[in-house]
Order: structure tokens, then C-alpha cells, then sequence
DNA sequence: TATCATATTAGAATAATTCTTGTCAAGAAA
DNA sequence: TTTCTTGACAAGAATTATTCTAATATGATA
């Protein structure tokens, strides 16, 4: 496979079924993920050969790695500068090409030799939307702290500042 | 202390130490951060007293969770919208105050019911940035394809791309 | 074809975090 | 003030995502 003669890496058949599981991949998965998906066709691959291979190929600037997922790593084939749309239930990350100016003014720099910017937007996705609808879930918020809840009725007291009555729907 | 009626759970005198010691706390500690101080004054205090305590005051609010860091989590008291300022070296997480204006087009919001986003700005700290100059580090950059590099020398052949003689220096 | 340096393997080990359960204690109720 | 309820604490054990280990395999080079 002549694409990858630049990895700066040995190519092995376990590396090549990783990489082909990454190209194009935009579901930013985990080791377990993609361990899943390429241990049918490789039997005998270990967990450790794909954690040293994705190890690897962070290093080597072929893929990034993602904190976003509290519980795992997960990666991303997509090194080029981009953001993501992050759905807060079922935590799938989206990619956002969106070109962005956030410029800090040079007083609020603390004194930074900043590199590069990275935008988080939350939201929730279209299949948890459709589920929340199902649901019949609302936002509430506090008119007093501003504090947010989800639910289906509306709290009678704020579970932030506590206050009553001052819960209304978003 | 009054100031904590509203918590929402029982005040007990571990976790008024814990609340103290957030309480404009800005350097995002971790639970191990945060039991290696406390531990001092309540030498019986446990580990899972402080994951504990954390988890209940992310639940009610009163603290953000934070993924910035893949080692440990780290929280944040300030539970205001606000940017952060990353040091990729240290991992030192600076709070940043600063109102930005970042819409997605409708159409690149793939469904999405959007609630809120979070810029991280990636940089050195000052601390690290005097460190590296201590250590003549510089940052060169592939005239190809983009990649950059941090090293004392000029690298002959670009990690990314593999193209020799087209790292030039940042 | 031979050689060598790196990769694979199948666990074991690590370490951050969560769970367990008997006992303690904060705070509500009487 | 006393009593009672229910959540918190403690001190580990357990979990689990990730990394390490060392013998063997193998990709790439000479």
C-alpha cells in the first residue's frame, strides 16, 4: 500500500487493518472499538497491539487523540484544524469544518505562546433528540442563577441556589 | 456556614474542607490533588470520601467535570461559561473570561439542538516557555504538508509527510 | 538469504476510579 | 433535647482502561 510508505512505521498486516479501519472513519472510536471491529478478521490480534499501534501513530501526528470521552480514549483520523459537536447523552463527537476567529486579547493571555484553539459545542444529537421528544423531557431553568434542569415536570426548587418557584421551562 | 445551605446534601465537616479548599480555586485539581492537601488536616479522610463528594457536587452543579487532562480528571468550582487556556506541557489548565461569538451555520449543525461550547486554547504557559528556551527547543514546520516539529535540531525528513529538506523553522 | 531492529502476543501489572458494607453522624422530626 | 432516619465515612476490595513484560515473530534492509 503505497499511501502509507510515509507512516514511518513498519507496516504489518495487524497495522494496515487498523489503518484501513481509521481512513475515513468519523466516529472517533475507542481501542475497544476498533479491537472490536478487527478481531473478526484477526483472530489472535492482542489489545496491546492496537493501543501500541495508536500509540504510534499519535506520535507520529497521523491521528489525534480525544479527551472529550471521560471514559476512554478516543481517536481521530482527522488531523487537520477542525471542531467538534458533541452530543451530551450518547457522547458522539461530530466533526464541525467551520473556520472560526478567537482571537485573546493580549491581556488575557497569562502570558501564553498559544499554538492552537480547539471549539467544544454541546448540544444533543438528532437520534437523542428524537428519544428525549419520545420521552417527553423539557429544560427548566432558574430565573434567579440561571441553573438548568432536565426533567419531565417541572422543580419545585432550584438545584443549584435552591430557590422556589423559580424553575421555568427553556 | 451559611453559604453552603443550598448545597443540596448533608455538610459534613470533609466536606466543608473540600468546599473550602475549591472555593476560588482555580488551578482544576484532581481528587488526588485535593485529598493530598485535605488529608493533612483530617488524617482518616478517605479516597472515595473525596470521589465521592466530588461526584454529588458535579451531580447538583456546583462543580464542572473537566476531560482536558487523560490522566485523571480534573474539576473546576467555576461553574460559569468560560474558555480555558491549556499548557501543553504542564497540562496547567487558566481560566479565560472572554465572550465569543461562535454560531454554526445551520446546515453544518447535523441535527444538533445545541446547548452551549467550550474553546480550549492549546499553548505553552510561561513557565514551560521559559524552560524551553532554557533548552533552545524550537518548533519547525513542513513547508509541504504543514506538520510541525519540536526539537534542538532541524529534522531532515518531515514525520508527517516523510518529504525530506522541507522543515523550515517555525 | 541473512540479519537486525521493531512488532506481536497473551497475559500480568498498573493506577485512576468506583464499589462494598458495617458503622457513624448530620439533620429532621417529635 | 432526644430520637430516628437516611445519607456519609472509612478502609479497603474490586473494576477496568491502559500500559508493561519478555519470549517469539517478522518487516525491512543489506
Amino acid at each position: 500500500m503505497e499511501r502509507y510508505k510515509d507512516l514511518g512505521l513498519k507496516l504489518t498486516p495487524q497495522r494496515l487493518a487498523i489503518l484501513d479501519y481509521l481512513d475515513g472513519n468519523k466516529s472517533h472510536p475507542s481501542a475497544e472499538d476498533i479491537y472490536r471491529s478487527i478481531s473478526r478478521r484477526f483472530p489472535t490480534m492482542s489489545f496491546a497491539t492496537v493501543y501500541n499501534t495508536l500509540e504510534a501513530l499519535k506520535r507520529n501526528r497521523w491521528i489525534l487523540e480525544l479527551t472529550i470521552d471521560p471514559a476512554r480514549k478516543r481517536f481521530d483520523p482527522n488531523t487537520k484544524p477542525h471542531h467538534h459537536l458533541i452530543c451530551v447523552r450518547c457522547k458522539s463527537i461530530v466533526d464541525l469544518h467551520q473556520d472560526y476567529r478567537v482571537d485573546i486579547p493580549k491581556e488575557k493571555r497569562n502570558g501564553f505562546e498559544l499554538i492552537g484553539n480547539h471549539i467544544e459545542f454541546y448540544g444533543v444529537c438528532p437520534k437523542c433528540k428524537t428519544l428525549k421528544e419520545v420521552m417527553k423531557m423539557a429544560v427548566f431553568k432558574c430565573s434567579k442563577c440561571g441553573a438548568t434542569k432536565e426533567g419531565r415536570c417541572k422543580p419545585q426548587k432550584c438545584p443549584k441556589c435552591g430557590e422556589k418557584r423559580t424553575m421555568q421551562k427553556s
